[in-house]
DNA sequence: AACGACCGCAACCGCGCACGA
DNA sequence: CTCGTGCGCGGTTGCGGTCGT
C-alpha cells in the first residue's frame, strides 16, 4: 500500500524560486496565513506543491529568521546541543530562535563537523579520536591522559543518557502519583536553588533518590517531564563524574584543571551540556599548535570561553558558551558561602542568584528533549 | 583566461508521527 | 482499532559560486 503523493506532481514547479513566487507566497500568508499547505499554492496562485511552499516559507521567507555567519557563541550552542540531542535539529533550532533547523543543518554538515573531525573529536559521538593520539610521543602522552580521562567522562555521560533513555521506557502508568512527586521536587529544588546553590540542588537529588547512588533514579519524579527529571538525574551524574575526571587529571595540568572545576561548580544546569568537544577544549588537550589557524584559533576562542582569566569569569564564561541565552545564568559576583562549593572548585562566586534563569533554561531544553520522544536514539 | 575541483546552501525526497474520520 | 491525510523532520541532491592550477 503505497502512500499518496504529497500533492499532484504534474504541471508543478520545482527548483528555485523566483522573486515573484516569493512575493505571491508572502502577500498570501501576510494576509490569510498559511492554513492548510496543501491548499495554499492554488489560492495563492502559486504553481507549487504545499510542501515546497512551506519549505520556502520556513527556511526563508519568514520573517523572524536571522541570516548570515553563525557567532561563536551560536556555534558553541549547537555542538552542546549535538551531543545532548543528535540530529535533532528542530530541537536545536528552538535554542537558537531565529535560525531554521536547515540552515544549523546545513551549517553543522559543512563547518562544524569538519571542524571537530580536525580536531580528533568524532562529531557524531562527541568521543576523541584518541588512538592516533595515544601512540605519540612525550608531548602527546600528556594529551592522551587527558583524553583518557575525557573518555571516561565521555563514558559516563553515554551511560547516563543510555539509562534515562531505558527509565523513560519503563516508565508506567502512576502518572498522578508521579505528577505530584514532581511539582513538589519542583517547589523544592527551587527553593533549594535560592538558599544554597548546586550542590544543595545535588543533594535534593540525592534526597529524592535515597542516596545518590543511582543517579538516573531520580528521573523518577516525572510526568508531564518525565524526560526533564530523568535527564535531570543523569545531569546530575554527569557532573558529579565530570568532577572526578577534573580532578583525576589535576596532576595533569593542574591551572587548566582548576579553572575547569570552577567552570562546572559555578554552572549547575549547563553542566551538562558541556559536552566532551569543550571538556576537552578546557583541558587544552585538543589544542594542537599545528593545526591550521582558523582550527587553532576556534579552538582559542573556544578554550578562552571556558577557562576564564579567573574563578569570576567562569561563570561569564559558561553564559556565553550557552549562547543566545544571556539571561540564562544571571548574575555574576554574587556572595556565596556554601562551603561545598569552596571545597570542590574553589569557586564561589554567581551561583545562586543565576538558579531560576538556569532552572528555566535547563528546563526548556529538557522540554525540547521530551517533545519528541520519538526521535531519541533507539537502544 | 579556461578549466576542473571543491564548497555552501537552497530545495527536494521520503519516512514517520499525529490526528481525525 | 484501522485507515487516510497532512505535516514536520532529517537526509540527500543539485546548482551556483569560489578557489586553485
Amino acid at each position: 500500500m503505497g502512500r499518496s503523493p504529497c500533492c499532484d506532481k504534474v504541471g508543478l514547479k520545482k527548483g528555485p524560486w523566483t522573486p515573484e513566487e516569493d512575493q505571491k507566497l508572502l502577500a498570501y500568508i501576510e494576509e490569510h496565513g498559511h492554513g492548510s499547505w496543501r491548499g495554499l499554492p492554488a489560492k495563492a496562485g502559486l504553481q507549487r506543491c504545499g510542501k515546497s511552499c512551506r519549505l520556502r516559507w520556513s527556511n526563508y521567507l519568514r520573517p523572524d529568521i536571522k541570516r548570515g555567519k553563525f557567532t561563536l557563541q551560536e556555534e558553541q550552542t549547537i555542538i552542546q546541543l549535538h551531543a545532548l540531542l543528535g540530529n535533532r535539529w528542530s530541537a536545536i533550532a528552538t535554542h537558537l530562535p531565529k535560525r531554521t533547523d536547515n540552515e544549523i543543518k546545513n551549517y553543522w554538515n559543512t563547518h562544524l563537523k569538519k571542524r571537530l573531525a580536525k580536531m580528533g573529536i568524532d562529531p557524531v559521538t562527541h568521543k576523541p579520536k584518541n588512538d592516533a593520539l595515544l601512540s605519540g610521543d612525550g608531548h602527546c602522552n600528556k594529551n592522551a591522559a587527558n583524553l583518557s580521562h575525557m573518555a571516561q567522562w565521555e563514558s559516563a555521560r553515554l551511560e547516563a543518557e543510555a539509562r534515562l533513555v531505558r527509565q523513560s521506557k519503563l516508565r508506567s502508568a502512576s502518572s498522578i502519583h508521579q505528577a505530584q512527586i514532581n511539582q513538589e521536587f519542583s517547589s523544592t529544588s527551587s527553593s533549594a536553588h535560592k538558599q544554597v546553590g548546586p550542590t544543595r540542588c545535588l543533594d535534593v537529588l540525592k534526597a529524592w533518590n535515597g542516596g545518590g547512588a543511582n543517579w538516573a533514579a531520580a528521573g523518577d519524579m516525572e510526568s508531564p517531564t518525565s524526560t526533564l527529571s530523568s535527564t535531570a538525574g543523569a545531569a546530575a551524574e554527569m557532573r558529579w563524574n565530570f568532577t572526578d575526571v577534573a580532578n583525576n587529571s589535576s596532576d595533569l595540568s593542574k591551572e587548566e584543571n582548576n579553572n575547569s572545576n570552577s567552570l562546572l561548580i559555578t554552572d549547575y544546569d549547563t553542566s551538562s551540556l558541556l559536552t566532551s568537544s569543550q571538556v576537552w577544549a578546557s583541558s587544552g588537550a585538543v589544542h594542537n599548535k599545528g593545526e591550521d589557524d582558523d582550527n587553532a584559533s576556534f579552538m582559542e576562542k573556544f578554550t578562552d570561553l571556558l577557562l576564564g582569566a579567573n574563578k569570576n569569569t567562569a561563570a561569564a564564561a559558561t553564559t556565553a558558551l550557552i549562547g543566545d541565552d544571556d539571561e540564562a545564568l544571571g548574575n555574576v559576583g554574587e556572595d556565596e558561602t556554601d562551603h561545598d562549593l569552596d571545597v570542590v572548585g574553589g569557586c564561589n562566586n554567581g551561583v545562586v542568584d543565576c538558579f531560576e534563569g538556569d532552572k528555566n533554561y535547563w528546563d526548556s531544553i529538557l522540554n525540547l528533549v521530551t517533545s519528541s520522544p520519538s526521535r531519541s536514539p533507539e537502544l
